[in-house]
DNA sequence: GTTAGCACTGAGGCATGGCGAGTGCTAACC
DNA sequence: GGTTAGCACTCGCCATGCCTCAGTGCTAAC
């Protein structure tokens, strides 16, 4: 019993019944590819390869489907990435250039990778970490309200209401802004802090607690939504493919309506940032997504924002990942410096 | 046969279709209602209401399930609305309460109504036009590309990057922003246009190209984001109540995904803005939600902005409306002036 | 207008049995 | 030792047929 084969026959069958959806029994597999030898054969075949627990019978007279450890085999070892069409990567170009902001873009992104693979997309919002801080504004909503806005170079804009924990006029706003904005402007926004310090430092001690509740909302600002939020897009494929969730897809829907596990999903996958990462059925944290599958890539400068897709565990690997990761350069490109 | 026992029978039908979720027949009904009449009597005027259109039969020997026209009839005349339970008028008030800035508010108010009525919520952005400008800011992001940022007196911002049209400095740009900025402050958004000719018109010559480039592009930063964003929570809610749309709910997601089908159908269902308006079935102007029923009202200001609930057409609409409202009636306070 | 009674209808549940895909095993073969 | 043919065996699936029963519509009497 050769090594090799035995690999061809579980890459046949992952392909098989991923293209079927249905159990592939020896025959089938030794009529659909051309794998030299006969059906008894790949029948001692499979029955090593479920021994080793890559694959499994639904039932006695069933063929077999593979287990999540045989598509994570698949994934790491036997799979060939598969280039995406030129129809495709002209969609992808086309599709991404025409977008000016960065809601826009992103917007756009999880839109075309939804239908790229007929599945469920998810884009995380970049990290500001690396962004410089362009603009300051507070805008006094009611006398101890605040509305700070900042606004970074990459384009992103944040924004969050403020208790300014002590009644304020438009004039002393406006001194406190040009001190802010005078010091800040240019601060990459991982270094905010230190320099949020000195600003409050350098205020002149009637000033000091207006400045210091300020600082405080503005690094909150900068930090807070650093991971938070997340665009997705294409949820209605989930129903197409019902047939492979087996016990409903509320808690697909319920974990993606979570962004919090989303999220934390998301940058779990960290390890290699700029490879694609595969997390299959039951190695995902959560119980929801016990059936499916994400795949995910990091973008951005120091991609560490996530792209990614999430579908049923039998999906077609080779393409989602081709998918995921030529978007996740044309979106790097667009924001790149 | 008296006309208002039929409705009665009609409304117990309703009822009890909703609480089982199986056809029910003339027997069960006498059982479970005291309506004082044998089950005979109610075989005639359940084919009375038959012949009207209002319940069918899924089959000769089983009961009968409302149509679109008997759940119309049933919101129309027959349910009384159904005081909500102190426990959720209390959820009601803490959530909403602890929640600064708009995005929040709306975020948790979806999430509180998707919970309380066990279906999907959604809400949409209150619109601009009472809105005043607060604060208005350029920033320059390249030469010729402005990033725009409209800030409400609502607390709301928006933003947009324009093309200027022309190479801008900083300090020509920091001109124009006083410019605009002393000249607008305070005016209604949907006053914005004209204010805006007036400020081209008395810019200098010099400025006048790029004046009506930034003009531009505030008038659409004031109009196109009108009715443009929707928020939405409890979509795994649909898959919990799969049976009820038997033909699957991938048309309903896709709905709800594009948000252009629900802000139209939101904003079709004006009629009376205070009042709770209920689209049922095959009313819905988008074939997808065939299955469907929308119950929606405004809130805000001038209750054009609007929140709701999908669900299926067997859905406990007192409940419901009694929710929407509810909630449309805090949004509105903490909206408020 | 209401009721009792009755014949009728059709869905749903259940047992039956044939079909066929697919397996595992054994014995022969290279 | 690895490969193959052959064969008995196992179930899942589906079609069939039967029975039950909820619920109806109708008629005739109240």
């Amino acid at each position: 019993m050769s090594e090799p084969r035995k690999l061809e026959v579980l890459r046949a069958i992952v392909e098989d019944y991923v293209h079927s959806r249905e159990p592939v029994g020896s025959k089938a597999l030794v009529e659909r590819h051309h794998l030299g030898v006969s059906s008894a054969t790949i029948r001692n075949d499979m029955a090593a390869l479920e021994d080793e627990g890559l694959i499994t019978a639904p039932h006695t007279s069933a063929g077999r489907i593979p287990t999540d450890k045989g598509y994570r085999l698949f994934v790491d070892q036997i799979s060939a990435v598969k280039p995406l069409s030129p129809a495709e990567r002209r969609a992808i170009q086309a599709l991404l250039e025409g977008s000016e902001d960065l809601d826009d873009v992103l917007d756009r992104t999880v839109r075309l990778l939804a239908q790229l693979t007929n599945q469920v997309a998810v884009v995380q919002y970049p990290h500001l970490s690396r962004a410089k801080v362009r603009h300051i504004e507070f805008v006094l909503l009611a006398p101890r309200k605040v509305l700070a806005v900042l606004i970074a170079d990459t384009g992103k804009v944040e924004q969050r209401v403020i208790d300014a924990g002590q009644e304020l006029s438009d004039e002393v706003l406006s001194e406190l802004r040009a001190r802010f904005l005078g010091s800040l402007s240019g601060t990459p926004l991982n270094l905010l802090p230190q320099s949020l310090q000195s600003v409050i430092a350098s205020s002149p001690p009637a000033r000091r607690g207006a400045a210091q509740a300020l600082a405080r909302g503005l690094e909150a600002l900068a930090t807070s939504s650093r991971e938070e939020r997340m665009v997705m897009a294409g949820t209605a494929n989930l129903a197409r493919s019902n047939v492979d969730f087996p016990l409903s897809i509320g808690p697909v829907l319920e974990a993606l309506e979570e962004q919090v596990v989303m999220l934390r999903l998301l940058s779990d996958m960290a390890e290699d940032p700029r490879g694609v990462t595969v997390s299959i059925g039951r190695e995902n944290p959560y119980d929801g997504l016990a059936e499916a599958s994400v795949v995910a890539t990091g973008y951005g400068p120091d991609a560490t924002a996530k792209v990614g897709v999430l579908g049923p565990t039998r999906m077609d690997y080779p393409t989602t990942m081709a998918a995921v990761r030529a978007v996740a350069r044309y979106l790097s490109r667009i924001l790149g410096p």
